[in-house]
DNA sequence: ATGCACCTTGTAGCAGCTACAAGGTCAAGC
DNA sequence: GCTTGACCTTGTAGCTGCTACAAGGTGCAT
């Protein structure tokens, strides 16, 4: 398949695959006699797998692991399950920080009862450190 | 003061700031003889404000808009009420999406109950849609 | 023959820094 | 007086993960 199908296939844009090409995360593809990549089913395969360890918010260099780990059936799966934990705690924690963004977002919203910039409160927090009377 | 003491206070690289007024987000400095940045109080005053909202989330687009709005006193409030709220709901898509992660990775891992990559799961579910049995 | 959709390469841009390199300045210590 | 070292200056390039051109080649229908 060429690569515009391969794009359509996989939700991807043509030029997003000739990038994970150049960044190593895809296989280069065969050529036509006219140049054109000619993709193979395990190219799909291996797309749909890039994408959809994406989409989980796996990072490429995550990604490039998770393939190099599952081209070994033999090995043992714990490093997969490892890589899995890890994304998950990063997650995690990044829910974390914005849930306490959040928070001091709400509070900044409830602290404004002023109706002209110079009396407004979010302005005054904004500048100076949190500490409020 | 100069660029260190002003970084030093803000816990901002030095180099940040620089950014920062190449990038039209702090004034520029006064030079002293030896062409040292040479940054007033308001500077830092200035600085501080950008950090903050640079730590709420907020983008240097965000972040130019504020500045621009609270240098007008007399104006009503409500353009900067209106960017915090929708940080905050930009924050709130953001917790949301990483909450549907999290619940998939938390299923990517219950999932695995083999021992080896060929067996794992983890590896199918990636590469596959989620349909699963 | 002409049009059009597709493909190729190469390059540059986005955010928001960060990290050099190559050099200038200033105070302290000997 | 001179060196050392911490600071400062500019400019440029790198990071992540794409995306958007531009300039040209190819394949097929009309
Ligand atoms: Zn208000
Ligand atoms: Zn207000
Ligand atoms: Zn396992
Ligand atoms: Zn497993």
């Amino acid at each position: 398949m060429r690569i515009g199908e391969l794009a359509q296939a996989t939700g991807t844009k043509a030029e997003t695959i000739r990038y994970y090409e150049r960044a190593g995360i895809l296989p280069a593809a065969d050529r036509t006699d006219s140049n054109y990549r000619d993709y193979s089913d395990e190219h799909l395969a291996t797309l749909t797998f890039v994408r959809r360890a994406r989409a989980l918010g796996f990072s490429m260099a995550q990604v490039r692991e998770l393939l190099a780990l599952s081209d070994h059936d033999d090995k043992p799966c714990e490093n997969v399950d490892q890589l899995v934990r890890q994304q998950l705690s990063e997650v995690d924690s990044k829910i974390a920080d914005l849930t306490a963004l959040r928070e001091e977002l709400g509070q900044l919203l409830q602290s404004c009862e002023a109706d002209r910039i110079g009396d407004c409160r979010i302005v005054e927090s904004l500048s100076a450190s949190r500490a409020r009377p």
